[in-house]
DNA sequence: AATATGACTAAAAAACGTTATTAGTCAAAA
DNA sequence: TTTTGACTAATAACGTTTTTTAGTCATATT
């Protein structure tokens, strides 16, 4: 087996069983097991459980940040881009399992070694909003005074909202919320 | 010393022990002591410790509501009631200590006996709200098809919001992200 | 030289029995 | 009717032993 296919391997394994039972429940030892590899192997890729759980998450930020940026190019105005964003973020974080199970159990544990993964992929998601809100001005079709504060306000509260939602479970009316949210949302920001 | 005095000290001492220690660190013990009564003293006026801290939460609750509905009758027009209440709203919150440690908690713990009173809380916040919109309809001001609706997200997305924000202890970037919201939210309502 | 192994260790967590604390009761007193 | 505090059963804290786990390393294989 090669080399990146061992590494791949070992990472596919701890994905699904981190996303099944958790950081703190999974065990390198089962890891290795499920992967047919010995636990050597495993610290031969990451220097350690956290490092291989950071890439692990890593990857499916890797994943998210890819799909939003194709789903925005699937429209050709930004009104079309906002809503296919925000939609299309709600559809894309459900498979983001592990870096949702990370923000989730930041309520009891600490993930501090995941802070500047999660810090980054923020300022990605703020400079995006920023873009698409920047067009819109430009097609003389938002008005907005601060189009970066504007864009850290969305992107701040659409974070914000899906962490209760997701912790209860209530992905239904996180879904429902959201888009009702978007058309008032989108009215303010048009221009008038 | 009156009835209703001692029923109220227990109430007064519970609810500072409680903001402070969290319900489960706090003790009737140390509550009865506090309030130099004897422990019967707090189980004659209350049937459990759960009880005592519903008690004191669905106080909390009266003041956040007569609180709430005093800071709109202060506004002549729907748009400044809507201001009013999301920022009255957040000053108020302050003070509702155990409400919300009672949300906090509720992320490890759980407070099933709350859910009702919690409940009936949205419930008034929902009803009002849609009674602002309503009169924004009316004053032909706000252009929104579904007011019940309408009033539910906004009521549901400020819940969602405060919930990160609080248990993360960014109050500040709460209130910013919050008073940013709130214009492209009244641009949103109005009519064009 | 690069990759893979599993026995090994030190540290952390689980299990367990014991002791201390706590929620809730109640008979008596004010 | 209200107040008390000694009492009990249940729960939590504590200390100790056992087990599990993350991480290492000397050795083997490619």
């Amino acid at each position: 087996m090669a080399k990146e296919q061992t590494k791949e391997k070992i990472m596919a394994v701890a994905a699904r069983m981190f996303s099944r039972y958790g950081f703190q429940k999974t065990t390198v030892d089962e890891i290795a097991r499920s992967a047919h590899k010995a636990k050597g192997s495993v610290y031969y890729y990451f220097k350690s459980k956290e490092d291989l759980f950071k890439a692990v998450v890593e990857r499916e930020i890797g994943v998210l940040k890819t799909g939003l940026t194709k789903v925005i190019l699937s429209s050709t105005d930004a009104t079309g881009m906002i809503r296919n964003y925000l939609m299309g973020r709600m559809v894309l974080m459900k498979d983001a399992v592990n870096y949702h199970e990370s923000l989730k159990a930041d309520f009891v544990e600490d993930f501090e070694f995941l802070a500047e993964s999660r810090n980054e992929f923020t300022r990605f998601e703020i400079e995006l909003m920023e873009a698409i809100l920047s067009r819109g001005v430009r097609e003389n079709k938002f008005q907005i005074k601060d189009t970066q504060a504007t864009a850290q306000v969305i992107i701040l509260a659409m974070k914000a909202i899906e962490i209760p939602f997701y912790h209860q479970h209530k992905i239904t009316e996180y879904e429902q919320t959201i888009v009702e949210l978007l058309d008032i949302l989108i009215r303010g920001l048009e221009k008038s």
